[in-house]
DNA sequence: GATACGTGGGG
DNA sequence: TCCCCAAGTAT
């Protein structure tokens, strides 16, 4: 139990579970990977794979994004054992714009987990759960939850965000998460996986970051936040950490057939495993560029991409490949099949600028 | 317990 | 343009 000061906050009104299940059952977002409410009702359970795929996917991201990798991999990988009998590669093709690329990895090592340590089926416990790759304390929870209806708390986000607006908790969200996650456990009701995706939907859409839309709140009767009257107020945030910019060159490589050199990047760091265009190192200051080999360079154009705690600008460059040259430690890329390669968001970046697809 | 780890969309 | 952020996890 939290010892925390929070945790001694004083809680006017307590969380009315059921006012959300009923707001859920007119409200719920139809997703491809759930079961409404309404079937649930009938019997209907998710597929704890299904659960799992899309919890990973939506870790830091959004529906949105969500949806087509989702039906992409199911249509590939029906079942988890498809998914732990593919290769890495394949997964990391596939997961490819998705971006936090250790999810992929995780993913795949966890399916490998479920195959050789379940026997195939994911453990129906979120203790169970969590001891597996990729799935901490929130995954862990949801699946539970979610298939199979485990009365635990489900503290996410979006939830964290409507609790801090209920209860007006003025410390940052970080702070106050294990005190949230206690006294969201005190409400959690036997329909525990409806409860789950209730207060996600209405994190994500009424209650939602910018703008809260109190008077179609099922909480807003017994909301704190709602009741000072600036509920954006909540939850406080800790300050952003800067981001600097760094700085480096990138190479696209050409042969006369208009195939792209390409080559793994390493097992460990940023974009991990991927696939990559040659490159600088990327670094603080602005640096003249150091070709791979001499040629005609042209410089094509600059390519700006931000990432979570830098700012990159790579400067690209092209040149027709000698015949001569010795490119061992990657692989030519038929221009027209890049699909097929596992490159992320800032390679086909790269690709674009050097006019290539 | 701070930090590393992607990306695209919205205001 | 720029900032914020979205269903977190691993180390």
């Amino acid at each position: 139990m939290p010892k925390t000061a929070l945790a001694q906050k004083p809680r006017i009104s307590p969380i009315d579970a059921q006012a959300v299940l009923a707001w859920y059952d007119k409200h719920a977002r139809t997703l491809p990977w759930r079961v409404s409410p309404q079937e649930r009702a009938l019997g209907v359970r998710p597929d704890p794979y299904k659960v799992w795929l899309s919890e990973v996917m939506l870790q830091q991201t959004t529906v949105a994004a969500v949806q087509k990798y989702f039906l992409r991999f199911t249509e590939l990988w029906p079942t988890v054992g498809d998914l732990a009998a593919a290769p890495l590669e394949a997964v990391l093709v596939e997961w490819a714009g998705l971006g936090y690329y250790a999810r992929a990895r995780n993913l795949h090592a966890c399916a490998q987990a479920v195959v050789e340590r379940h026997g195939g089926e994911f453990p129906r416990t979120a203790e169970g759960l969590l001891t597996l790759p990729g799935i901490g304390a929130y995954t862990s929870a949801a699946i539970a939850a979610i298939a199979d209806d485990e009365r635990v708390a489900v503290l996410d986000g979006n939830v964290e965000r409507v609790l801090a607006r209920y209860f007006a908790v003025d410390v940052p969200a970080r702070e106050a998460k294990e005190d949230l996650r206690a006294w969201l456990q005190e409400t959690v009701p036997e329909r525990a996986g409806d409860y789950a995706q209730a207060l996600m939907d209405l994190g994500a859409t009424i209650c939602a970051p910018r703008t809260a839309l109190c008077m179609l709140c099922p909480l807003q009767p017994g909301c704190m936040a709602a009741a000072e009257g600036n509920p954006e107020r909540h939850p406080v945030k800790a300050e952003k950490a800067a981001r600097p910019t760094r700085h480096g060159h990138a190479f696209v490589i050409e042969d006369k057939d208009g195939d792209i050199y390409l080559r793994t990047r390493p097992a460990k760091g940023l974009l991990a495993k991927m696939t990559e265009t040659p490159g600088s190192e990327w670094v603080g200051e602005k640096m003249e560029p150091t070709f791979p080999f001499p040629g005609e360079w042209r410089h094509r154009g600059q390519v700006v991409h931000v990432f979570t705690h830098f700012r990159l600008e790579l400067e690209v460059w092209s040149v027709l490949a000698p015949n001569t040259e010795p490119l061992v430690d990657g692989w030519w890329a038929d221009r027209g099949e890049l699909d097929g390669e596992a490159l992320p968001s800032l390679f086909r970046k790269v690709l674009a600028t050097a006019g290539v697809e």
